[in-house]
DNA sequence: TCCCGATACTGCAAGTTGCAGCATACCGTA
DNA sequence: TACGGTATGCTGCAACTTGCAGTATCGGGA
């Protein structure tokens, strides 16, 4: 049982999912706290009714069949002991900022792109947050006793994305000011910044 | 070439490394924005020289034998045409929130305790970054004309790290308020929350 | 002298991803 | 009524990546 297997199970408890509905429900609800490819969500279900933590059951849809899967008492356990181990370490992957640390291969136009790039998707993924917090004032909750959770876990990532969103035009700023990207080395602003970061201050506020 | 392999094409860029010291520099100087395995690091420059990126020269210590790897000219046009191509978008894997979108299957105590995994793995990471800028200040920068860059870079983990801690808090003290992890749902405080951030503001800062 | 920790890797199983492929259903439009 | 696009509903496979066990040497302190 990885992490991922128990998400899907987590996802199992609130209500049977054809694999399907479990691909889509996944990436809309997942994918900001631990995102999986659609070919994974297809292959975890099975898992979980090989280790007894599932069931499936065939429905016939037309011509088409779709797997119909359910969580088992078993499966409930195995939930409830998991909340109670050691979380992995956070782990972010960013390539733009690897693009920065090597900014020095490439123009200032290339640095800002990727940039650029960041600030869009981060753009998309923040306003999709924006509007899901609407939808639960106007609609409601698909679980509505599950909103606090999903509340609180919308403000972690709406915190993400503003720092983010404020860091790139932060960035931008001190970028304009370079006359490239390489041999700049310890300027008298980026010793001005390395003072604030060493003093744990936010170069940001000033 | 994955994006793994020019990072480790970048870092031959500095200067030749044998596999062992790559490893440790990527593990120092990439985890934050492009986290990989001590395993892959050994693998990748095995690649770059199969393609024409690098070259080994087995050189003799002692009774062991190290691989350095040194970049070629075609390593290094290979670098510059990667400085153009679109970047993956970000990806933040982060299991305590997993935790806490599932929280209502465990205690909150549970959810508190992976919170807390969260803030120290954080606050470690926090540390070593302070430090790091403290030692730029002191000893230098251990490629000095790329110091404007690695200083850039620290202040998004610098804003990262401030942000994620900041959340913790406040997360800490809204569950404290909670009778237990489970239905509560649309209170009147996660209403509050979630007006909040459909309106785009956060509720952090009131 | 012996053991510990750092150095310096390799092999392998298992987890994960992206892509191509395959087939049906449903709906609007020409 | 035929036709195409989009959504549904998957599977196979190669390639990428990780964690762990294993192997062996070197240097320093007890």
């Amino acid at each position: 049982m990885t992490t991922s297997s128990y998400a899907v199970l987590a996802l199992l408890d609130l209500k049977p999912w054809s694999a399907y509905e479990l691909t889509q429900q996944a990436q809309r609800s997942l994918r900001y706290a631990w995102p999986k490819s659609e070919r994974l969500l297809y292959t975890e279900p099975k898992k979980l009714v090989q280790l007894g933590y599932a069931t499936v059951a065939e429905e016939d849809q037309g011509g088409r069949t779709r797997s119909i899967y359910t969580i088992t008492d078993d499966g409930r356990g195995a939930l409830r002991e998991w909340t109670g181990t050691r979380t992995q370490p956070p782990r972010l992957e960013v390539e733009a900022l690897l693009r920065l640390l090597f900014a020095d291969h490439g123009s200032t136009e290339d640095l800002l792109g990727a940039l650029e790039e960041l600030e869009s998707d981060i753009g998309e993924h923040h306003e999709a947050i924006v509007e899901l917090m609407g939808s639960y004032l106007d609609g409601g909750h698909p679980f509505p006793h599950r909103t606090h959770l999903s509340v609180l876990f919308a403000t972690f990532q709406i915190e993400m994305f503003k720092a983010i969103e404020r860091w790139i035009d932060f960035a931008r700023d001190e970028i304009d000011e370079w006359p490239g990207t390489a041999h700049l080395g310890m300027t008298d602003r980026t010793a001005e910044l390395t003072r604030f970061l060493a003093n744990d201050e936010s170069p940001l506020e000033a």
